[in-house]
DNA sequence: CATGCGTGGAT
DNA sequence: TATCCAAGCAT
């Protein structure tokens, strides 16, 4: 359909107050939240919680946020204590969530915060939108859960929404200015974090990409694809491009005096920036790296011990995994040797962690 | 504006 | 097993 930019489409108006309506009563408890009974009460989210879940949310679901957040919040209990924390301590309560330019641009941020606004989030979409780390999207959610600014919302979710309830034919990514024009439409001044959080859970729980329950959704009255009972078919995306298989390795030097571990930093920028790892060949989404024992750092007995397989967002990598018992080695070459009791705190990604363990395995079970 | 950037769960 | 994809951002 048509959208006619700035102003209101009959059913957006009406579809807003049957979402908070259902909010009120269905709202999920989230530890970042505050339900709309206590909003109604007065009580108002922490905007340092709400600004820490949004970045982590950012392309991760809820069940794998819950527990990171909850020992971010324990150990950095506001933005001047993460500001203060070491980069490194950053990055490895970080290891395993993914997507590692958010967490140096979340201490950025912290940083920021702390340094050049007195330890206190701008309070417009506009302002938080000028942090490290921080986008259209959440900048928006911030400014609308945590402070009460009337501005659009719109994430994977409400895409998906509003692409339903108006059966947009034109594919995303194309058609997001025809739904910000439409989420704009929608957001009430009363309550648009509410709302914002009400358009997010429908979508996570009700309006899902596959199956949706539009036998009891609230704005199923008002949803142009469910009269057609076409919701499946919506969002229309465009096709994804396949996704190229590489090849690379990893190089496990397990130190015979004390079973500890050979790793290094990776560099800044790029895959699994800031991370530590074993060394590794070459390989990224371009091409491949080597995968044989020649390519080691320092000559040793290399046993190859296996493949991990680890699929990223633009291709699927196999990595060669060699392993060797060294007397000593190494300490010529950036790096450090992380001992048995340390190795679980190191800023390992998952799928470094999955090559060490596949390494260090004996008879099928962790060495 | 297209591309690069992780991971784990659901189907 | 293969595929999709989840509260996006930076460049």
């Amino acid at each position: 359909m048509q959208v006619k930019f700035g102003r209101e489409t009959a059913s957006d108006a009406p579809a807003a107050a049957l979402l908070l309506g259902w909010y009120d009563r269905h709202a999920r408890a989230l530890p970042w939240r505050v339900s709309p009974a206590a909003f109604r009460r007065g009580a108002r989210p922490d905007p340092y919680r709400v600004w820490l879940s949004e970045v982590m949310l950012q392309q991760t679901t809820v069940a794998a946020v819950k527990s990171y957040f909850e020992r971010f919040t324990s150990r950095w209990p506001s933005v001047e204590a993460l500001a203060q924390a070491p980069a490194d301590e950053v990055m490895a309560a970080w290891a395993g969530l993914g997507y590692y330019a958010r967490a140096r641009n979340l201490h950025a941020c912290a940083k920021a915060v702390a340094a050049e606004h007195g330890g206190r989030f701008p309070r417009t979409a506009e302002g938080l939108k000028r942090l490290p780390g921080i986008g259209d999207y959440t900048g928006a959610a911030i400014a609308a859960i945590a402070f009460g600014e009337r501005v659009a919302v719109v994430d994977g979710n409400v895409e998906r929404v509003v692409s339903r309830l108006h059966a947009i034919e034109i594919p995303l990514p194309k058609s997001r200015p025809a739904i910000r024009a439409h989420v704009d439409a929608m957001t009430p001044a009363s309550r648009p974090g509410d709302f914002a959080q009400a358009m997010m859970d429908l979508g996570a729980t009700i309006c899902t990409p596959r199956r949706p329950a539009c036998a009891i959704c609230p704005v199923r009255p008002l949803c142009t694809a469910q009269a057609k009972n076409e919701q499946d078919r919506f969002p229309v995306k465009l096709p994804k491009r396949a996704k190229p298989a590489r090849r690379g390795a990893a190089f496990v030097a397990v130190r015979r005096s004390d079973g500890a571990v050979w790793l290094r930093r990776r560099p800044e920028a790029g895959m699994l920036g800031g991370m530590a790892e074993p060394p590794t060949t070459g390989w990224s989404a371009k091409g491949d790296g080597a995968t044989g024992a020649e390519a080691a750092p320092f000559p040793a007995a290399w046993a190859h011990r296996g493949v991990v397989s680890h699929g990223f967002t633009h291709f699927d990598l196999a990595l060669d995994v060699w392993h060797a018992v060294v007397d000593e080695t190494g300490e010529t070459m950036d790096g450090w040797w992380s001992p048995p009791g340390r190795i679980g705190t190191e800023a390992l990604p998952t799928l470094m962690r999955r090559a060490i363990a596949l390494a260090t395995e004996r008879d099928g079970k962790p060495a």
